[in-house]
DNA sequence: TGTACATCAGTGAACGCGCGTTCACTGATGTAC
DNA sequence: TGTACATCAGTGAACGCGCGTTCACTGATGTAC
């Protein structure tokens, strides 16, 4: 497990021992968090409440303030631990994607979805409408990348393997080729900017689609959205260059 | 003013002439949802109040039970302004964009995303992650469909223009085609299902880049994204074959 | 191994606040004759 | 045109509920010697 700052500042245990309390600790924080992840599905993220949550675990609340100090900091805990692992589900899915630039996109690509539609109410907790009043740490920026930083792995391999001049050489308005190059630079060395500019409409497109499917925008009218989904996934494929 | 059932159950006032009490119940209802608004970008959907709505505009809480019959009904009033406010917006600029199918669709896309960012907090309240415990009432649903009724329009001006046979022979995936083939006989007559498939993916894109704008997934990375935007935005009109 | 002290988890009461909704009421506006 | 009655907007108190956070406290667990 990360070791989130605010949840489990505990003094590093003598030796490799773990004392009872340390592993009670964990235990509860768990707790707190798994119940807190049960309320969000129910109530939402702007009423997830300290007193319900305590409630439920049959503790009194103000004990939950030795777990975390504050409401925000279980929410940030909770946000931390969705990027996460939302991030480790799309790399897993790219590394069991076998060697084609195109199978490891579309495995992220779905093993994103799939997850959100498992877990709706965290997607919502980091891609949906902001937690008014809330504002995200610095610690979230990291985990929050994990998918991005994927996509584009899968982007710069298939860069590596087979160079598409005619994509590197479109021109970009404005300020975009220098931000696209800077996200290149970054998490995609070697991708030409038209070509990560690209990747970036993809990358929307993937959570639009998603959001929409969640947020109910395709009641009555793309619902099963498993076709359309797989449809777009190969549309935005083509257009990356894969 | 669209009648809203909720909001302005007045007896039809006998002949044109709109007593002093009906003018006032319009004037108070349209102040309560514009102090409502205002509320929404503080505190957010799911936090908005009665009470504090009422204080605001030196009522007691109960006088708004005249004008609304509960929380939910001034939501579903507060939604419904936005869906048509922002179709508007949109057809307006279709129909100012002169006769140019691309140029209407950009036209269109950047009516969107400025209407959005001028109001982000009733952006949030249609194409957010729903309001926990609240259920949109049928009255929504045509409002909510204009921006894709808009485009749809869009569509089939172009494709009776100039048809591409190539695209329409593209293969569709599954229920894809029957799906996109209803939505083409609703509201884009003509338009073959392939093509509308791909209607459907760019709009998707559509409102994946202004969910992403908003709701602070672009920081630090595409900020400012107009040139994304405005790429974007070309890239999807070539996609659909303007 | 045994004891003294420090650390920590959890309690229960309290503070100060907010909320949606109902209800009996007053007084002004509108309507029918 | 004037009067009697019905309709309606707005009041103020109340119901029953919830919330985050603080604080002094008890008793169990862990640590140093």
């Amino acid at each position: 497990m990360t070791k989130s700052r605010t949840a489990d500042a505990v003094p590093p245990a003598p030796g490799a021992v773990r004392t009872a309390r340390a592993r009670a600790r964990e235990q509860i924080t768990r707790e707190i968090k798994d119940e807190a992840r049960r309320q969000l599905a129910t109530e939402g993220a702007p009423q997830l409440s300290l007193r319900a949550v305590a409630r439920a675990l049959g503790m009194v609340s103000s004990a939950l303030y030795r777990y975390f100090p504050s409401r925000d900091d279980l929410l940030t805990a909770l946000i931390i631990d969705a990027y996460d692992s939302l991030g480790e589900s799309a790399e897993a899915a790219v590394a069991a994607a076998g060697a084609g630039s195109r199978a490891r996109w579309r495995a992220c690509c779905h093993a994103v979805r799939d997850w959100a539609r498992a877990r709706p109410h965290e997607y919502a907790l980091i891609y949906g409408s902001p937690v008014p009043g809330y504002r995200a740490p610095k610690e979230t920026v990291v985990p929050a990348t994990r998918v991005a930083v994927a996509i584009s792995g899968v982007l710069a391999q298939s860069w590596a393997a087979a160079p598409r001049p005619a994509l590197a050489a479109e021109p970009l308005p404005g300020h975009l080729a220098d931000q696209a190059g800077r996200v290149a630079r970054e998490i995609a060395p070697g991708v030409p900017d038209p070509v990560m500019a690209r990747g970036l409409v993809a990358f929307t497109q993937l959570f639009g689609m998603v959001s929409f499917e969640l947020f109910g925008q395709f009641a009555n009218v793309l619902e099963p959205a498993d076709d359309f989904f797989a449809y777009a996934v190969e549309s935005m494929a083509d257009f990356i260059g894969l």
